[in-house]
DNA sequence: TTGAATTTTCAAAAAATATTGAAAATATAT
DNA sequence: ATATATTTTCAATATTTTTTGAAAATTCAA
């Protein structure tokens, strides 16, 4: 296979990737052209190689940043901006995970919490139901939320020292 | 909070909640009313709590149960059909996991197993760059891939015990 | 300052996705 | 077998999400 072709495959199957984990198409298309990238792109250059417009390229590339996955680079002498995409896909998944913990995972959490406190007698098997299972999810929830943390905190690929204290 | 309240929080949160991880809102929806139910449900019951069409309820059902998450439950001298929903949490996490790790994980894998062979000289930087990312989002995916095996195959809450491991 | 280059915004349009509801198919009781 | 209840399908519709592109705002050099 071809670079080129490689190239177009690796962006379109990463952005209907991103599709099934709430991430629009384009963001995570900006994403993948900016991982395979030797060098910080402009906007002009992201609009050339995915065919899109000015808008849509703005605010995807001002999502990335605001998702910690994009910096702006300023070249000397250059009057545009310069994007660029950490290349660590170890802090990228770490900073991934740190996100949407934040954004979904802990409101969640808090939620669960002030349902767990519904009035009634848990002699009621609808009000059981609810607690019990309102409980359950939220403990497995927060202790999803601490091996995150742990995750997070990790300074290299957790998966690999995990495997090991799992396996033995 | 009165039942009936905590009951709407709870399935609308869900609901939005799913959004943000590629389950359309009433599928979360009535999984969610599913839990919280002592009971077996039918489709008319699951229509009128939720307020939406048959159609719709039907083929969200299915979709449910083809994720194993929803099973059809037969009732002595009824008619109709009843459905229940796994409500040990542990078990149903694993399952979306074992799901979206064949359906998304492995074909990415496997993608870029292929992408990896792209012809050309390392020499080059677009080419190197290209390879190198390709190699390392293979190499933790392959990582993840096993941890979750190990996760999917653990009889109890997973989080428990590999917080105590890493913690060690 | 002024003006050209560049970035940002956002209303309108397009595209994608979800929902409805009625007809068709299927299952069950008599 | 026939009638009735129930489930399934799917074209049409509605809703949500994404994208466009042109105008407004901003930046920066002269």
């Amino acid at each position: 296979m071809k670079l080129a072709e490689a190239k177009q495959q690796f962006i379109s199957s990463w952005g209907a990737f991103g599709t099934h984990w709430g991430i629009n198409r384009t963001m995570a298309q900006i994403h993948a052209l900016l991982l395979i990238s030797p060098d910080p792109m402009t906007q002009d250059d992201m609009m050339d190689e995915l065919n899109i417009s000015r808008g849509n390229t703005n605010m995807n590339i001002r999502e990335l940043i605001n998702w910690g996955l994009v910096d702006r680079v300023l070249l000397t002498g250059e009057r545009k901006e310069f994007f660029t995409a950490e290349k660590d896909i170890w802090k990228v998944v770490k900073q991934i995970v740190k996100e949407r913990k934040k954004r979904e995972l802990e409101p969640m959490l808090q939620l669960l919490d002030r349902l767990e406190e519904v009035e009634g007698d848990k002699r009621d098997k609808e009000v059981k139901t609810f607690v019990d299972t309102v409980s359950s999810i939220k403990k497995l929830g927060k202790q999803a939320d601490k091996t995150l943390d742990v995750m997070i905190r990790a300074e290299e690929n957790w998966f690999v020292g995990n495997l090991l204290k799992l396996f033995k």
